[in-house]
DNA sequence: AGATGTATCTAAATTACCTCA
DNA sequence: CGTGAGGTAATTTAGATACAT
């Protein structure tokens, strides 16, 4: 005699996975979410200007997959309410130092850079990621700035005074910009709107934020990476509980049908039992065995793709 | 219409810098 | 003070796509 055992629809191995899925995600605090990534633009309140544009770069980046991730833990201030309401202070036309009021002193990013002029766009594709201009971000230690970088800065500030004439004493070197936290905010702000940006969006943000549009397309591809990174991670960690989940499941199937054979052994007239007449109730995960009556209803239920389970004893 | 070259964009991998414990 | 780890800006490379010729 033969032991078939169903659980349930074969044709939906893994439907308990969508289940799940959004448990998992709920619980680590991961936002996911499907819908299109102009959406904000449409309600006239973005920051940027390709709203109604229909060139080919436009056509192109929402085309993109609809997909749309926020990583929580990555935002680093308390979101405002708007991003087009957010005010910086380096947008202001008689700019004074912003930073000073912060005790940030000269911010290199801030440096009349020739990219961050109105023509960026031209300035942008001939400044080359290799050449001269690029590497001249200076430093600007960011948020977590100590004592010692206060007085590093001093030394900084007079540098870069001089910088114009001595630019890049080593060329070779490739200093490291830190964005300001202001500027991270912001551009985690669009991130959540859009991951990916048109050439016109890329540029007002660039001017916003006062950064070369070379910049802001890094950090976005950089950031991009990061939800990636993380994705994967809750993927993985998700994938392994399911896999640890199967494998109990699988544990517990095993002594199942060793006790049914036993109790085979045990009771033969018991259990002279077409093997169809065996199967798992998903609802209660125990082996149901039925009347003959019922184990024909049971498998015309089955050939219709309806659950085929008992509401007998062993439901529970 | 199909082939080819060019420009642009992006993901992925990697490097290099910076901060902190 | 030196060091390793972690975060991240920046670079490199390869593939895909659009467009012009």
């Amino acid at each position: 005699m033969e032991l078939a055992l169903s659980l349930g629809d074969p044709s939906k191995p893994f439907s308990f996975l969508d289940k799940t899925a959004k448990l998992s995600s709920k619980d680590l605090g991961f936002c996911m979410g499907l819908g299109n990534g102009f959406k904000s633009q449409e309600n006239g309140d973005n920051a940027f200007e390709g709203k109604n544009s229909t060139d080919g770069d436009e056509k192109r980046v929402s085309s993109d997959p609809p997909l749309q991730l926020d990583l929580l833990p990555f935002s680093p201030v308390p979101r405002p309410q708007s991003s087009s309401q957010l005010h910086l202070p380096w947008l202001t036309d008689n700019q004074t130092d912003p930073w000073e009021g912060l005790g940030r002193g000269l911010d290199v990013n801030r440096l009349p850079l020739v990219a961050v002029a109105d023509d960026a766009e031209e300035k942008a594709a001939v400044s080359s990621p290799n050449s001269a201009v690029s590497m001249d971000f200076g430093i600007r230690n960011g948020s977590r700035r100590g004592k010692k970088e206060v007085e590093v800065e001093a030394v900084e500030t007079e540098r870069t005074s001089t910088r114009a004439s001595d630019d890049d004493d080593n060329g070779s070197t490739r200093k490291k910009l830190r964005l300001s936290k202001e500027q991270s905010a912001f551009l985690e702000e669009s991130f959540k709107e859009h991951s990916t940006l048109n050439p016109k969006q890329k540029l007002a943000l660039a001017k916003q934020l006062n950064l070369r549009p070379r910049q802001i397309e890094v950090w976005f591809q950089n950031r991009r990476a990061r939800t990636k990174l993380k994705q994967t991670e809750v993927d993985c960690e998700y994938l392994k509980r399911c896999c640890e989940t199967l494998a109990e499941e699988n544990k517990r199937l095993q002594k199942e049908l060793q006790e049914l054979r036993a109790l085979k052994t045990s009771q033969p007239f018991y259990m002279q039992l077409p093997a169809t007449t065996l199967t798992m109730c998903p609802s209660c995960e125990r082996v149901a065995t039925a009347s003959t009556t019922n184990a024909s209803a049971f498998t015309a239920d089955a050939k219709t793709g309806g659950y085929p389970f008992f509401s007998s004893t062993s439901n529970t």
